[in-house]
DNA sequence: GTCGAGGGTGAGCGAGCGCTTAGCGTGCCC
DNA sequence: GGGCACGCTAAGCGCTCGCTCACCCTCGAC
């Protein structure tokens, strides 16, 4: 948000590739109701009234209630991808490129919490097929911040002694923020993607024994 | 790595404090099956048939299914308050507290992972007067680590900027613990407790200016 | 031996679930 | 303007849910 280089992290307007436009009302009902109550406890009767519809009209767009959720957590997980993707591709130093993935994942899970909730806590209720198909992206997730952890660890920028572990840690912090971010808290997205970057470059050990590598010339802050 | 004067982390027989014999039994079976499915995904039926016994036997000894959710959510807060008050109370310095209280924290959340998932995930189940009495053990929680890491702010062992964010950010990393750890993984609580400690040493900044301080070292004053 | 109390069961209630079906209104093509 | 495809609804099906109730078995007290 703040320099033009940045990952933006919140989209613009987010579901536009649902259509039409009864469908994408019936997804975006499924999604503030899933994050509210959950996958088991939300009902079709609950998510077609949300979107102004009787309980019937879910069927001409879904097959089954658990396709919403199989939708909903797969256009999630390719936004979150994406947005790993576009802060790992960058320009920079590794330190730059890490702090811009944590503070633009975390902007997402904070800034778009209830999409967020459902993408990361409701995987369970998903059937065999869909599942498989949900944890081959978040393998890509892992690999994409693995990959640029790795990456600096190479250049001499951070001081990691468990590649595997710190990247999980990483990411387990940032996904938990979509089970305590409360919107009507003290604290903007922005400000938690900042504090989440300081963090995560100390857990890295970023920063310390500055080698002067790449173009970056100052480590962090 | 453990020393004799580490706080356990995870207990020798839990809930002995439930009586009688029957009623444990079916208390055992729904963390189980709420961990497995989630609360309201379980059945009364299916939590009744993992104890062995009918359905109706469940009413003898819990008013509802709400009530078993409500009584392991209590049992478990005070178990996990009670992890992290021991290594609080601890003598030592700051930093030997906080690597204490995350690693058994951690060894908690990774060890009886079933438990602490309904402890930590299905909060929202629970009607409002039970939801206010875990809240307030909650905040009990985050005062506990909020107040070791003052303490090494105060001694000079920590270097952190945001108190408030950084205990929330380290409470996040142990409770995810939960959600993500898997029995049959390549580490054991154990080891994830050991790298959980580090990171978060890394993350408060100790170890840095006074050189000698820190894990390993012999601790002053 | 009788009896009461308490832990347990089989059967089933009313409610609400996911989902289906028959039919209706509307707009487009010719 | 007739025919029809499509989006949608009202009604309701079959099922399973949380929970209840009438009754039974076991066992210690006397």
């Amino acid at each position: 948000m703040s320099t033009a280089e940045e990952t933006t992290g919140g989209e613009v307007e987010p579901w536009e590739e649902v259509t039409p436009d009864a469908a994408r009302r019936l997804l975006v009902a499924a999604v503030e109701a899933f994050a509210e109550r959950g996958y088991h406890a939300t009902t079709t009767r609950d998510i077609a009234g949300r979107a102004g519809m009787s309980p019937a009209a879910l069927y001409i767009h879904y097959k089954t209630k658990e396709e919403l959720l199989h939708r909903i957590s797969r256009i999630g997980h390719d936004k979150a991808l994406d947005i790993l993707r576009t802060a790992a591709r960058r320009d920079g130093t590794a330190t730059e490129r890490l702090a811009d993935a944590v503070s633009s994942f975390v902007r997402w899970h904070a800034g778009r919490r209830t999409t967020a909730r459902v993408v990361q806590y409701e995987l369970e209720a998903l059937g065999p097929d869909a599942r498989d198909e949900i944890f081959a992206l978040r393998r890509q997730v892992d690999a994409e911040v693995r990959g640029i952890i790795r990456n600096g660890v190479d250049s001499g920028e951070f001081d990691v002694i468990d590649l595997h572990g710190t990247t999980l840690a990483v990411l387990s912090l940032c996904i938990d923020v979509a089970r305590w971010f409360n919107v009507d808290g003290p604290r903007t997205p922005e400000e938690v993607g900042a504090l989440y970057a300081d963090l995560v470059l100390r857990m890295v050990g970023a920063g310390k024994q500055p080698r002067g590598r790449g173009r970056g010339a100052e480590p962090q802050r």
